[in-house]
DNA sequence: CAAATTTGACCCCG
DNA sequence: CGGGGTCAAATTTG
């Protein structure tokens, strides 16, 4: 990884501050917490898409420009030419992606590239495919397909294949839609290197995560209040629920929450994965329960984030701020250290 | 002018 | 053979 310059490291900070009070305002627009413009939702939702859309380009921007720079030809000397394209490789009819439903928007913080779009069989609307805009850099291999769904056009049927390699992002997609492991943590937005708010170290873990840690804030609420009063730099927060695919084995035992020698909050749900339904209730239980326990704490704090809601919908989504498992959120905290 | 998107063609697979 | 995924030249955008 390479330093980020100062300048860049201050553009960055602003923007993702801009970008965060967007996400905040697309949820209260969400939960219809202003009533006051609930008049003119759609043009509002608009509206907030397109901050976000742009403060998302511009992150993704500044972090290309720079760590990396797009190579302007693919291929390079395996090229093939056209003539010996029967070679070009095609996705197995077996593979399987992470579906992912998201309603006003088809952003989730990564860079993507459109490559093709298709007109699809039985369908009103095409189907989108895009590929991760680092594929060229990094050889990321990270696919996704887009397509509005037939019953409600504001919902975008999202399907992710092949997880990102260059550490552009959070793990979202695995070989399994079966969730069996969340992980709270400290740390920038995905879309961004990790030194880009001043992260201390930013790391893939064992499942591919990416993780960001602020390790050093999961002390205390008093320790974690100062930081935020005082380190200009810790202007974000994320708490993610990425998929971590499923790994080996480990799906035994009762949902727990930790702390782990990153000072991650980890939470298994191993009893989560026998239906999206049975998933989906559990999460909304864990988020309440989660909402609930730490709500007194951090109204105390001065850190009470009403917004906060899980939302209805796929499998995976869990949605408070904008990405499907990236949850911007002004000011997160440590659960376990706030309710020691 | 470089990067991103569009879109018709190509190719694989069921 | 047709549907769907990808390629790559052409076009658009910034």
């Amino acid at each position: 990884m390479e330093r980020v310059s100062a300048p860049g490291f201050a553009v960055s900070e602003i923007l993702a501050k801009g970008r965060e009070s967007a996400a905040r305002l697309h949820a209260m627009l969400d939960q219809q917490q202003l009533p006051e413009i609930s008049t003119m939702p759609h043009e509002l939702q608009d509206l907030v898409e397109q901050i976000l859309h742009c403060c998302d380009r511009a992150l993704a921007a500044l972090s290309g420009s720079m760590g990396k720079k797009r190579k302007p030809e693919r291929g390079g000397p395996a090229d093939l030419p056209s003539t010996t394209r029967s070679k070009r490789l095609r996705v197995s009819g077996g593979e399987r992606g992470i579906r992912v439903e998201k309603k006003w928007t088809m952003e989730d913080g990564f860079a993507w590239r459109k490559y093709g779009q298709k007109n699809i069989h039985g369908s009103k609307h095409p189907r989108l495919y895009f590929r991760c805009s680092y594929n060229d850099d990094n050889g990321c291999r990270a696919r996704r397909q887009v397509q509005q769904s037939e019953a409600d056009p504001s919902v975008y049927i999202i399907t992710y294949f092949d997880e990102h390699s260059c550490c552009m992002g959070t793990s979202l997609v695995g070989n399994d839609e079966k969730v069996e492991k969340f992980v709270i943590n400290f740390g920038s937005a995905g879309i961004m290197d990790g030194e880009l708010n001043g992260s201390p170290s930013s790391t893939c873990d064992d499942d591919g995560l990416v993780v960001c840690e602020k390790p050093d804030l999961c002390n205390s609420p008093e320790e974690l209040q100062g930081a935020m009063d005082h380190d200009e730099k810790v202007e974000k927060f994320v708490i993610n629920f990425g998929s971590a695919g499923i790994m080996d084995g480990e799906l035994n035992g009762s949902p727990s929450s930790t702390c782990d020698d990153d000072g991650l909050v980890v939470c298994e749900k191993p009893d989560l994965c026998n239906s999206p339904e049975e998933l989906q209730a559990a999460m909304d239980h864990e988020a309440a329960e989660l909402l609930e326990q730490s709500t007194p704490v951090l109204e105390e704090l001065g850190m009470s984030s009403p917004w906060w809601q899980p939302l209805a919908g796929g499998c995976l989504e869990w949605e408070v701020g904008h990405c499907e498992n990236l949850f911007y959120i002004g000011e997160s905290i440590d659960i376990d250290s706030l309710l020691q």
